[in-house]
DNA sequence: CACACAACCTGTCAGC
DNA sequence: TGCTGACAGGTTGTGT
């Protein structure tokens, strides 16, 4: 599920259920995720206020208002986190791995089958090793060509590759990566440290392009929901390249029969898919 | 030092 | 109907 927009999408969902309520108990299920859960927990959230939950990348931060730490939470692969009524609730099902309820009858729970999330606590998330190492945010004001450029000079791997690297843009996964490039008409291949100050404004606008569109949209839902309502997002309707390996590409030239429409390929093992007329200049 | 790759896990789907 | 293998939205440690 979670690059960006659906950690934002996540991030909106909470914030209106609860910030500025308080959390009552807690509870987890198992040891830990990705990394152990921390032993003081259950400890630290109770009577824990929230007063906002930001996000920084794909890090939800839930910002308190009474303790000095902070509750940071990532989703890794799988991860969703769903709002129920509290009353509505007994026991956890099988990838629950935490729990917590509010003073207001509401049980926020983190599901992850693939245990690749993360969760744990922080008196300044910012200066945390993973939250330290992030690049700019997409849509912030910090972020336009010239430090996207800036950063890809560093870089001799290919674009898509470097735009996966969440210490040059903070964010991005494979999905908004293949789209973020299809827009921009760049080349996957094309190596990083090369791009011109003007294809860098392109992308920068492509980028944001794409994942203000995906937020609108609640996010992409592949094999499960996005929203903490349980809800799924709808932007995997508007893909142009992810996931369509031989269709035609939207508002393309190029002739699907002859040039074999989107393609398939994979790079550091992931996928990507783009058309070569498009974006590599292929006749 | 920069980069590729395996590892961390479970679920799903295509092919036999 | 199973079984097997490939693949899936991410991050991190290891090795070249």
């Amino acid at each position: 599920m979670p690059e960006l927009p659906e950690v934002e999408t996540v991030r909106r969902g909470l914030e209106m259920t609860l910030a500025g309520r308080k959390i009552i108990r807690s509870e987890v299920f198992r040891t830990g995720l990705r990394i152990p859960f921390p032993p003081n927990l259950e400890e630290v959230l109770s009577g824990y206020e929230i007063s906002s939950i930001s996000r920084r990348g794909k890090y939800l931060v839930f910002d308190s208002s009474n303790k000095t730490e902070r509750l940071v939470i990532h989703l890794g692969m799988s991860g969703r986190i769903l709002l129920v009524r509290a009353d509505s609730w007994e026991q956890p099902g099988k990838h629950d791995h935490f729990v917590m309820e509010s003073d207001h009858g509401w049980l926020m729970i983190l599901n992850d089958p693939r245990r690749f999330g993360a969760l744990f606590l922080a008196e300044d998330p910012d200066g945390h090793p993973s939250l330290a190492a992030l690049g700019p945010e997409p849509l912030g004001d910090s972020f336009d060509g010239k430090e996207l450029a800036r950063r890809l000079k560093r870089t001799r791997r290919p674009l898509k590759n470097a735009l996966l690297d969440q210490s040059i843009v903070a964010g991005m996964g494979n999905i908004y990566a293949c789209e973020a490039l299809f827009d921009a008409s760049l080349s996957p291949f094309m190596e990083a440290s090369k791009i011109t100050e003007k294809e860098s404004e392109r992308l920068v606008n492509a980028i944001r392009k794409v994942l203000l569109r995906a937020i609108d949209a609640g996010g992409s839902t592949l094999r499960d929901y996005a929203q903490p309502n349980g809800e799924s997002g709808y932007f995997q309707h508007s893909f142009s390249v992810y996931g369509k390996e031989g269709e035609r590409c939207p508002g393309c030239t190029c002739d699907p029969a002859r040039t074999g429409g989107i393609h398939r390929t994979s790079q550091s093992g992931r996928s990507t898919f783009f058309c070569p007329v498009k974006q590599c200049g292929k006749k």
